[in-house]
DNA sequence: CTCAATGCAAATCTTTTGCATGCTA
DNA sequence: TAGCATGCAAAAGATTTGCATTGAG
């Protein structure tokens, strides 16, 4: 069942409301299953997640749902180059920690790592400023990944 | 046809058989679709691209051959989030210079930007190097990207 | 001559969509 | 009660794979 992390009114039910979205028992569920995720998870790693509580919450709603977020602004949608996409609870959106992602193109793990995040996050700054004035764009996000071969993989080959 | 900038031999043949792989003209074909594109080409970009001279080189054999040319790190494949791939040479595989993306989500529109580079590029260094050491993750190449509104799809609303 | 390369068609796999029904507000 | 939300099944698309044939070296 959703946690609520203290007694208030779950955070984000008012501006789900506010853009006329209803709150269902299936986004409840898929809520929750980002906000107690330690990492990103696929559509169906949620479907999987839920469904054992949520038996009548199909894969379509997932998806449905996450669109929603993402569009929100809620969640961000990855991309680390295995054929499907992931998905992760924007920072401030709870208790996480800015962060990027290395990926191995080997066994296509990903570490998250903060190290080196305050001098990425002021580059980042200067230039989403920077190009936003030139190009006139209105920058909303980022993404920054690195991929490599991990510590793992090399030892193998 | 291929073309070969110069007279001397052209320069992944080498590279190509050092690997064990053999030249076809196919193959002539897609590097050469590649180096005289002006942008990203998704596999079937290419496909049209080189159709009309090549008729008998089929989508399948452009999948292979991009996917042998990404793992001996000649091409890069990125992903903007429209669900198809896109393919560019790697800089220094011909005159490119290095660049990153501003994608637009409305328009799908992609600019490519120099404009910080270095700055960028000083940064990635360092992180990496930090990164390498700490988590002994070997790091063969990076994408930087930003998201958000161009200012054509702005003044749309 | 040998074995990699290829075309074609079929198979996969993820994500999307149509439609009738259920449920929130 | 009005419409959004959902499940299910089917569709859509991109990419991959099996297999017999072709062609580079």
């Amino acid at each position: 069942m959703p946690r609520r992390y203290g007694t208030g009114p779950v955070w984000w039910h008012g501006r789900f409301r506010g853009c006329g979205y209803r709150i269902t028992a299936g986004r409840e569920a898929i809520l929750d299953a980002l906000m107690t995720a330690d990492k990103h998870l696929s559509a169906e790693d949620i479907y999987n997640k839920i469904h054992p509580a949520y038996p009548a919450v199909g894969l379509t709603t997932v998806y449905r749902t996450l669109e929603i977020l993402v569009n929100m602004g809620l969640v961000f949608k990855f991309d680390f180059g295995d054929g499907r996409a992931r998905y992760e609870l924007v920072e401030g959106s709870k208790k996480s920690h800015h962060h990027h992602h290395l990926v191995c193109k080997e066994c296509n793990r990903i570490i998250e790592y903060t190290d080196f995040i305050n001098d990425e996050i002021e580059l980042l700054k200067k230039t989403e400023k920077g190009l936003s004035k030139k190009y006139n764009f209105e920058i909303t996000s980022h993404i920054i990944q690195f991929y490599g071969i991990c510590d793992k993989c090399k030892k193998k080959g």
